[in-house]
DNA sequence: TAAAAATACTCCATAGGTATTTTAT
DNA sequence: ATAAAATACCTATGGAGTATTTTTA
């Protein structure tokens, strides 16, 4: 089953017309007589009542409204995913040693989370580790994850600017041992490995 | 975006594999690897981390989740469908005189929803009007349905029983001024003109 | 008899398969 | 060195278009 499908069905709902909702999606009339065909024999029920206006069967009628709000989950779905892609939301994981978690970092993050109030931040205070081991901590990253590509991921990712006017800070910080502009706090967990590995799941 | 993909998505996340999950898809290898490819296209993100093993990124974590959920929202929704084509769910609208209505319809209408307990049963008890003026009434049914092919669904369609050892009672029912077989009340609002005419809804 | 949907047919884009190469452990 | 995914290439199904016929209000 096909997206596109639903997407001509609801048009068809919509307007009570074949052709409108050809018109709409840019299709042939009879391309989407066969989508509709498509669809119902898939589906194995009827959908439609044909005639010079167009109505609904009750099989037809439960589809319209339950797909509708599949549709619209799975549009917002896309939203939040485009959202994660441009860097606006996501998961910033930080490890961090001192002095810069007590001076530098708290002003750094207050204008990241400005910029970025989507992105949820977690920071790891710690000792005196290099900054890969640090990054890599076991308990902040779960079980599995690789601590090697971690660190490339952290040292090289970098979010995109939300806009030109407002550019990201680039100024060098000192996360351990390792020296980050500003922009790259914003490495967001989806460049990230998985915590859990996956073949575990339901 | 085609419902085959989340499914292939669903099993390489089960299995940690593309190809367990092209086994269990039987899809050569290769299809899930374009699959995959296409799906993230599509979307505009990254799914999943490919090493020898995979991982989800976090945008694939965040679309597993979800479009599992929509998945079964989908699956959930083709059950009703069946329900409604099998006439095991539904809704039937009918309209009676007396003296059908106080003395045959009530010992009637236990039986069949002790058969059909998923499907709604209203009833109307009209005067004396002839049975296709009673059935099309339009408060029952709403405006612009028509009388006529209610008429002629009501006595077409049957429902098909559920199973044969409890076969469908088939006395004939005098429902005002058509005489009826009992499987016959069965005809469920799926295959009735439907209430409002599509293309006055959002 | 005029609208709207269904059919008949045609074409080509692409989903899917086979064989091979590349990658990562 | 080996197991798994990506790539290259090929084939055929079926999605979509054009033109025509059928339906029904």
């Amino acid at each position: 089953m096909d997206i596109k499908n639903l997407k001509t069905f609801h048009l068809i709902v919509k307007y009570g017309s074949f052709i409108r909702a050809a018109e709409e999606m840019n299709y042939a009339q009879s391309t989407v007589t066969m989508q509709m065909q498509r669809l119902e024999s898939e589906l194995g029920v009827e959908l439609l009542e044909r005639g010079k206006t167009i109505a609904l069967t009750e099989a037809g009628r439960l589809f319209y409204e339950q797909s509708l709000q599949i549709m619209n989950r799975l549009e917002q779905l896309q939203s939040n995913l485009a959202d994660i892609q441009s860097g606006e939301a996501g998961h910033v994981r930080l490890g961090v040693t001192e002095p810069t978690a007590s001076y530098r970092l708290p002003r750094l993050l207050g204008r990241f989370q400005a910029i970025y109030p989507k992105i949820k931040l977690s920071v790891d205070i710690g000792s005196s580790l290099n900054m890969s081991e640090q990054i890599g901590i076991r308990p902040l990253f779960g079980p599995g994850s690789d601590n090697r590509s971690i660190f490339r991921a952290a040292v090289s990712r970098k979010v995109r600017c939300p806009s030109a006017r407002e550019p990201c800070s680039d100024q060098p910080v000192n996360l351990g041992s390792g020296r980050f502009s500003g922009a790259s706090l914003a490495y967001h967990i989806g460049h990230l490995p998985v915590p859990q590995k996956a073949g575990d799941g339901a």
